[in-house]
DNA sequence: GCGACAG
DNA sequence: ATCTTGTCGC
Protein backbone atom coordinates (compact mmCIF):
# COMPACT_ATOMS: atom_id res chain seq x y z
CA UNK A 1 0.00 0.00 0.00
CA UNK A 2 1.41 3.11 -0.95
CA UNK A 3 0.65 5.99 0.90
CA UNK A 4 1.52 9.59 0.12
CA UNK A 5 2.13 12.79 2.61
CA UNK A 6 3.20 16.02 1.14
CA UNK A 7 1.27 17.87 4.34
CA UNK A 8 4.86 19.18 5.76
CA UNK A 9 6.80 19.79 2.54
CA UNK A 10 8.42 23.04 1.11
CA UNK A 11 8.31 24.11 -1.93
CA UNK A 12 12.15 23.75 -1.85
CA UNK A 13 11.65 19.90 -0.84
CA UNK A 14 9.06 19.51 -3.51
CA UNK A 15 10.94 20.73 -6.27
CA UNK A 16 13.58 18.17 -6.01
CA UNK A 17 11.33 15.57 -5.40
CA UNK A 18 9.87 16.42 -9.08
CA UNK A 19 13.36 16.00 -10.00
CA UNK A 20 14.46 12.62 -8.62
CA UNK A 21 11.07 11.59 -10.29
CA UNK A 22 12.02 12.88 -13.45
CA UNK A 23 14.26 9.75 -13.52
CA UNK A 24 11.73 7.50 -13.83
CA UNK A 25 9.59 9.07 -16.78
CA UNK A 26 8.76 7.18 -19.41
CA UNK A 27 7.89 8.23 -22.65
CA UNK A 28 7.26 5.82 -25.46
CA UNK A 29 4.40 4.88 -27.76
CA UNK A 30 1.81 3.10 -26.64
CA UNK A 31 2.45 -0.82 -26.24
CA UNK A 32 -0.66 -1.92 -24.87
CA UNK A 33 -4.22 -1.70 -24.95
CA UNK A 34 -6.97 0.09 -23.88
CA UNK A 35 -10.09 -1.83 -22.62
CA UNK A 36 -10.46 0.66 -19.43
CA UNK A 37 -9.67 3.82 -19.55
CA UNK A 38 -10.48 6.29 -16.34
CA UNK A 39 -10.46 9.81 -15.37
CA UNK A 40 -9.29 10.83 -12.40
CA UNK A 41 -10.16 14.51 -10.25
CA UNK A 42 -10.19 16.55 -7.43
CA UNK A 43 -12.70 18.89 -5.48
CA UNK A 44 -12.80 21.05 -2.47
CA UNK A 45 -14.93 23.93 -0.63
CA UNK A 46 -12.44 27.10 -1.32
CA UNK A 47 -10.39 27.59 1.73
CA UNK A 48 -10.74 24.12 3.23
CA UNK A 49 -8.60 21.48 3.60
CA UNK A 50 -10.63 18.93 2.95
CA UNK A 51 -10.62 17.48 -0.69
CA UNK A 52 -12.40 14.98 -2.42
CA UNK A 53 -10.79 12.75 -5.09
CA UNK A 54 -12.22 10.37 -7.42
CA UNK A 55 -11.59 7.98 -10.15
CA UNK A 56 -13.72 6.90 -12.50
CA UNK A 57 -13.70 3.83 -14.67
CA UNK A 58 -14.60 3.90 -18.16
CA UNK A 59 -14.91 1.10 -20.68
CA UNK A 60 -13.28 1.93 -24.41
CA UNK A 61 -14.15 2.88 -26.70
CA UNK A 62 -17.73 2.88 -25.74
CA UNK A 63 -17.03 5.38 -23.07
CA UNK A 64 -19.55 3.51 -20.75
CA UNK A 65 -18.77 4.28 -16.86
CA UNK A 66 -18.31 1.13 -15.01
CA UNK A 67 -17.66 2.38 -11.62
CA UNK A 68 -15.91 4.77 -9.32
CA UNK A 69 -13.72 5.00 -6.46
CA UNK A 70 -14.31 8.43 -4.22
CA UNK A 71 -12.27 9.11 -1.11
CA UNK A 72 -11.74 12.28 1.22
CA UNK A 73 -9.07 13.65 2.74
CA UNK A 74 -7.43 16.17 4.59
CA UNK A 75 -4.30 17.95 2.89
CA UNK A 76 -2.22 20.91 4.31
CA UNK A 77 -0.20 21.47 1.02
CA UNK A 78 -1.85 24.37 -1.01
CA UNK A 79 -1.71 24.94 -4.64
CA UNK A 80 0.84 26.17 -5.96
CA UNK A 81 1.44 26.69 -9.61
CA UNK A 82 3.61 23.90 -10.67
CA UNK A 83 3.12 21.69 -7.53
CA UNK A 84 -0.27 20.69 -8.26
CA UNK A 85 0.52 17.57 -7.76
CA UNK A 86 1.41 17.76 -4.05
CA UNK A 87 -1.92 19.08 -2.71
CA UNK A 88 -3.90 16.44 -5.24
CA UNK A 89 -2.13 13.14 -5.89
CA UNK A 90 -1.92 12.14 -2.17
CA UNK A 91 -5.83 11.62 -2.00
CA UNK A 92 -5.88 10.60 -5.83
CA UNK A 93 -3.48 7.66 -4.56
CA UNK A 94 -6.33 6.39 -2.06
CA UNK A 95 -8.82 6.46 -4.70
CA UNK A 96 -6.27 4.37 -7.04
CA UNK A 97 -6.15 2.10 -4.33
CA UNK A 98 -9.47 1.72 -3.88
CA UNK A 99 -10.17 0.23 -6.96
CA UNK A 100 -11.00 -3.31 -7.74
CA UNK A 101 -9.64 -3.60 -10.71
CA UNK A 102 -6.95 -0.66 -12.41
CA UNK A 103 -7.40 0.86 -15.47
CA UNK A 104 -5.01 0.41 -18.66
CA UNK A 105 -4.71 3.89 -18.65
CA UNK A 106 -5.43 7.06 -16.18
CA UNK A 107 -6.56 10.59 -17.50
CA UNK A 108 -5.89 13.21 -14.89
CA UNK A 109 -7.04 16.51 -14.57
CA UNK A 110 -3.97 18.67 -15.18
CA UNK A 111 -0.32 18.22 -17.50
CA UNK A 112 1.44 15.34 -17.76
CA UNK A 113 5.31 16.48 -18.83
CA UNK A 114 4.09 20.02 -20.09
CA UNK A 115 5.38 21.25 -17.16
CA UNK A 116 8.16 23.77 -16.55
CA UNK A 117 10.23 20.18 -15.11
CA UNK A 118 8.91 18.05 -17.06
CA UNK A 119 7.05 16.22 -13.73
CA UNK A 120 3.08 17.72 -14.40
CA UNK A 121 0.96 15.75 -11.99
CA UNK A 122 -0.12 12.70 -14.30
CA UNK A 123 3.60 12.36 -14.86
CA UNK A 124 4.25 12.57 -11.46
CA UNK A 125 1.34 10.18 -10.38
CA UNK A 126 2.03 7.88 -13.38
CA UNK A 127 5.46 7.22 -12.34
CA UNK A 128 4.63 6.62 -8.46
CA UNK A 129 2.00 4.26 -9.07
CA UNK A 130 3.86 2.93 -12.32
CA UNK A 131 0.53 3.23 -14.46
CA UNK A 132 0.10 4.44 -17.94
CA UNK A 133 -1.26 8.41 -17.35
CA UNK A 134 -1.99 11.52 -19.52
CA UNK A 135 -2.76 14.73 -18.81
CA UNK A 136 -6.06 16.56 -19.73
CA UNK A 137 -5.94 20.21 -18.94
CA UNK A 138 -8.19 23.50 -19.80
CA UNK A 139 -5.32 25.57 -19.77
CA UNK A 140 -1.60 25.78 -20.40
CA UNK A 141 0.88 25.95 -17.83
CA UNK A 142 4.05 26.31 -19.86
CA UNK A 143 5.18 26.65 -23.07
CA UNK A 144 3.65 27.80 -26.44
CA UNK A 145 1.23 26.89 -29.19
CA UNK A 146 -0.46 27.89 -32.38
CA UNK A 147 -4.09 27.89 -32.69
CA UNK A 148 -5.58 24.88 -34.19
CA UNK A 149 -7.68 24.93 -36.82
CA UNK A 150 -11.60 25.66 -35.77
CA UNK A 151 -12.93 22.22 -36.57
CA UNK A 152 -13.00 19.61 -34.06
CA UNK A 153 -10.03 16.92 -34.14
CA UNK A 154 -7.65 19.68 -34.85
CA UNK A 155 -4.31 19.82 -32.69
CA UNK A 156 -1.43 21.78 -32.85
CA UNK A 157 1.86 21.09 -30.70
CA UNK A 158 2.67 22.34 -27.11
CA UNK A 159 6.54 23.21 -27.58
CA UNK A 160 8.69 23.83 -24.30
CA UNK A 161 12.50 24.93 -24.69
CA UNK A 162 12.43 23.62 -28.13
CA UNK A 163 10.85 20.35 -27.14
CA UNK A 164 7.33 19.00 -28.39
CA UNK A 165 6.00 18.54 -24.92
CA UNK A 166 2.12 18.16 -25.59
CA UNK A 167 -0.78 19.32 -27.87
CA UNK A 168 -3.39 22.13 -27.93
CA UNK A 169 -6.48 19.79 -29.35
CA UNK A 170 -9.83 21.15 -30.41
CA UNK A 171 -12.27 18.64 -28.93
CA UNK A 172 -15.40 20.32 -30.60
CA UNK A 173 -15.94 23.03 -33.23
CA UNK A 174 -15.69 26.36 -32.41
CA UNK A 175 -14.66 25.95 -28.83
CA UNK A 176 -11.14 26.10 -26.63
CA UNK A 177 -8.87 23.67 -27.00
CA UNK A 178 -7.76 21.30 -24.22
CA UNK A 179 -4.02 20.59 -23.43
CA UNK A 180 -2.96 17.14 -23.63
CA UNK A 181 -0.26 15.43 -22.80
CA UNK A 182 2.03 12.17 -22.11
CA UNK A 183 2.63 11.14 -18.33
CA UNK A 184 3.87 7.43 -17.85
CA UNK A 185 4.10 5.04 -20.80
CA UNK A 186 2.44 7.23 -23.89
CA UNK A 187 3.78 9.53 -26.26
CA UNK A 188 2.60 12.21 -27.65
CA UNK A 189 0.83 11.10 -30.82
CA UNK A 190 -0.50 8.41 -29.05
CA UNK A 191 -1.88 10.78 -26.06
CA UNK A 192 -3.66 12.88 -28.86
CA UNK A 193 -5.52 9.92 -30.56
CA UNK A 194 -6.64 8.36 -27.66
CA UNK A 195 -8.07 11.67 -26.04
CA UNK A 196 -9.32 12.61 -29.32
CA UNK A 197 -11.34 8.55 -29.15
CA UNK A 198 -12.78 9.68 -25.97
CA UNK A 199 -14.79 12.69 -26.37
CA UNK A 200 -17.90 13.18 -26.67
CA UNK A 201 -20.55 15.26 -26.95
CA UNK A 202 -18.74 18.10 -24.43
CA UNK A 203 -15.53 20.24 -25.00
CA UNK A 204 -13.75 17.87 -21.87
CA UNK A 205 -13.31 14.51 -23.00
CA UNK A 206 -15.33 12.14 -21.20
CA UNK A 207 -12.65 10.65 -18.36
CA UNK A 208 -11.79 13.85 -17.18
CA UNK A 209 -15.67 15.26 -17.37
CA UNK A 210 -17.44 12.31 -15.58
CA UNK A 211 -14.34 12.44 -13.12
CA UNK A 212 -15.34 15.93 -11.80
CA UNK A 213 -18.70 15.22 -12.41
CA UNK A 214 -18.55 12.46 -9.99
CA UNK A 215 -16.45 13.54 -7.58
CA UNK A 216 -18.57 16.94 -7.62
CA UNK A 217 -21.47 14.97 -6.51
CA UNK A 218 -19.40 13.32 -3.45
CA UNK A 219 -18.37 16.67 -1.87
CA UNK A 220 -22.20 17.50 -2.08
CA UNK A 221 -23.00 14.45 -0.43
CA UNK A 222 -25.16 13.15 -3.24
CA UNK A 223 -22.93 9.57 -3.99
CA UNK A 224 -20.95 7.73 -0.96
CA UNK A 225 -17.57 7.32 -0.17
CA UNK A 226 -15.96 4.19 -1.66
CA UNK A 227 -16.12 2.12 -4.36
CA UNK A 228 -19.18 1.73 -6.57
CA UNK A 229 -19.80 -0.19 -9.10
CA UNK A 230 -22.46 0.83 -11.60
C1' DG B 1 12.99 43.34 -12.53
C1' DC B 2 8.52 41.98 -15.14
C1' DG B 3 4.85 38.82 -16.51
C1' DA B 4 2.81 33.98 -16.27
C1' DC B 5 0.90 30.86 -13.43
C1' DA B 6 -2.54 23.19 -14.17
C1' DG B 7 -6.41 22.95 -9.97
C1' DA C 1 -10.91 25.00 -7.63
C1' DT C 2 -15.89 27.20 -6.20
C1' DC C 3 -19.90 30.58 -6.46
C1' DT C 4 -23.38 32.87 -9.64
C1' DT C 5 -26.81 35.67 -13.13
C1' DG C 6 -27.46 36.61 -17.42
C1' DT C 7 -26.64 36.14 -22.40
C1' DC C 8 -25.52 34.16 -26.87
C1' DG C 9 -25.92 30.50 -30.27
C1' DC C 10 -26.73 25.89 -32.28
Amino acid sequence: MLTLNYDTLTVTAATQIQKDLRDDIVIQARNFPVNIIAGADISFNKFSTTVYAGIILIRFPELIPIGYSLIKKEVLFPYVPGYLAFREASALMGAWEQLPLKPDLLVVDGHGIAHPRGMGIAAHFGVLAKTPAVGCAKKVLCGKYEEPSSEKGSSTPLIFKNEVVGAALRAKNAVKPVFVSPGYGMDVPGTVEIITQCVGRYRLPEPTRLAHNIVNRFRLGEVPEGYTEV
